[in-house]
DNA sequence: TTGAAAGCGCTAACAG
DNA sequence: CTGTTAGCGCTTTCAA
């Protein structure tokens, strides 16, 4: 093994004290032509690279951006960070992902070990768990050192931060319009309980647009789903429930599904049961995703624009970064657009 | 904005030694009950958590593991990261992830970030640029810096250092063989160009198969996709040549992709051509993922266990972590199984 | 033009 | 039982 090279070495070695070789390796003005030749020609030689822990211990600072995300899985998630990657590339900032696998206990975690010196600030998007607890003790405390933090997508209003968002309401009316336009009258909604922010929005845009075509709303018709985890079992479960409602209410022409692990079982369901889509029912899902594109019939969908929402979040994170002074905080709406394909006509 | 609270603060306003409260905090038996006391309630009171910069620049461990990985889309990378995190988690180690995008030069800067501070050892798998050029400077140079590496999947026989693969050969056979036993004699083989070298080893997997079942070799039907980055042009693209080649072999009865995106362009194609999945063709993917399971029909495909590569290889690390003494490198080898959908009978 | 010294937060050997 | 001191690698002020 071949240990690095530090400031102190070269020095002994050169006959140089420890900040002129420092001082050296910067190019600062005080240093002496020759020292600096020298000094420099050694420490490329030995291929000296600064240590950045010492560095941290000195500026506070890293260039490096922290995510946390809830799952891997999602290719929503997947498209946010690339975002983020894209614009912190640009901007010189590395990137680091934690996951919480939607477990609030894994979330604190994760924060505290990034937090001392790991990273310059974070994008956050909460876990499914602390939604629910709504414990965002950790979340300001970290605001509080002075980190800024960032959220995205699973947000809550009682932190104070910046936050990227898309208007889930006017995406899901945008949904159930599209159905309601293909003359759709009766239409299934598959969402998640209501401590789930996007959940409880989406199912606000339906109820609204519903509303605004005068359609009566027939809480039968709506699936909340207890999605901690989507596990082999649950999916199970979610198909069995679409199916149960399926038989009670026959005259269902339109699902609309908050997520497209619901559409894709909508989908099942329906094939299973010989239902024609889209004649017969239409299906529409919300997050622009690998399954979405590769399922039969392909999925229309609300696209979320993950991409773009990473990008708005890490220009957010960078501005505060670099503006000691408190900006006040905002938050900003990605618009989403609806993807048309073959589960819709 | 509230400042964290260090150990000396603590010890001036209590009046004791930087060195005192610090072993007190440690619980030390050094240290005399009362004022052991007095400070664990002091710091506990001011919320104190040591500053782990501070902590590494002195013992050069972080107790973090670092991984890095192509791309996060792929299930497969993803069902690593829980095997890994699930292991980690146990072991008290926490797991940062950086990505790749497929770039060299990503790779270079990410391992370079991560190596000085950040984490104590690495999990990777490398990007396709990498082996490409076939340069492992940087991988090579880390290990040497005592930063113990552990190579997943994609790996290299030029560097040397624990790797946990799985049998692509053994894999790729087992999915060929599979096809033949549905009596299937023309089998097309969708893989990558050789430099990777998974795609590779699948395909002579797929050869051997062959071989070992007197079937002759039809290099025409052996599609070798170039794939840097999976776009959504090149995925036209693939179609593109899959339509091709069965427009001008007519007598293909079965389909190996060599992973699940090439599988389902295979599907696509397939159906746009009226072919009947299986019964005319079968088809077997490589890689158990999201888009396998929700495809139409759901695709039989080769489950690489990537839980488990991702354990073997968190074990292998902490090991070596635990064992500054030389353990010889080791290779693991993931076995693969079949799971049997509706694409093949 | 160069260097000594302090300090970032913490640990640990050693002394008292 | 408690404190002093040195040191991890680096930057930066101040003095020479």
């Amino acid at each position: 093994m071949k240990k690095r090279i530090t400031l102190k070495q070269i020095a002994k070695e050169l006959n140089y004290s420890i900040s002129t070789v420092s001082k050296a390796l910067k190019n600062s003005p005080e240093i002496g032509i020759d020292a600096k030749t020298k000094i420099q020609a050694y420490a490329k030689l030995y291929n000296y690279k600064p240590n950045n822990v010492a560095l941290s211990l000195k500026n506070r600072k890293t260039k490096t951006i922290g995510v946390i995300i809830p799952e891997m899985v999602h290719y929503f998630f997947a498209k946010v960070i690339i975002g983020i990657e894209k614009f912190a590339k640009k901007k010189g900032y590395n990137v680091i992902i934690s996951l919480s696998n939607e477990s609030f206990e894994k979330e604190v975690i994760n924060i505290e070990t990034l937090v001392d010196g790991q990273i310059d600030g974070l994008i956050i998007s909460l876990s499914k768990e602390t939604l629910l607890k709504q414990d965002f003790y950790h979340i300001n405390e970290t605001i509080d050192l002075d980190i800024p933090i960032i959220l995205f997508d699973r947000i809550s209003s009682n932190v104070y931060c910046d936050k990227v968002i898309i208007d889930d309401v006017e995406g899901a009316k945008k949904a159930t319009n599209h159905l309601i336009q293909n003359g759709r009258k009766s239409i299934l909604l598959i969402t998640t309980e209501d401590y789930v922010s996007v959940g409880n929005l989406r199912t606000t845009g339906y109820i609204q647009a519903l509303k605004e075509n005068n359609i009566e709303l027939d809480t039968d018709l709506i699936i909340k789903v207890e999605d901690k985890k989507s596990t082999e079992e649950e999916l199970h479960n979610i198909e069995e429930r679409i199916n149960e409602v399926l038989k009670l209410k026959s005259n269902i022409d339109g699902i609309f599904a908050v997520n497209e692990i619901y559409a894709a079982s909508a989908l099942k369901v329906l094939k299973k049961n010989n239902i024609k889509i889209p004649e017969e029912v239409g299906v529409i899902g919300f997050t622009d995703g690998v399954i979405s594109r590769f399922s039969d019939p392909s999925l229309t969908t609300v696209d979320q624009n993950g991409e773009k929402i990473g990008k708005q979040a890490c220009k957010l994170l960078i501005e505060r970064l670099n503006n000691t002074n408190n900006i006040p905080y905002q938050t900003k709406i990605i618009e989403t657009s609806i993807t048309s394909r073959e589960s819709s006509k």
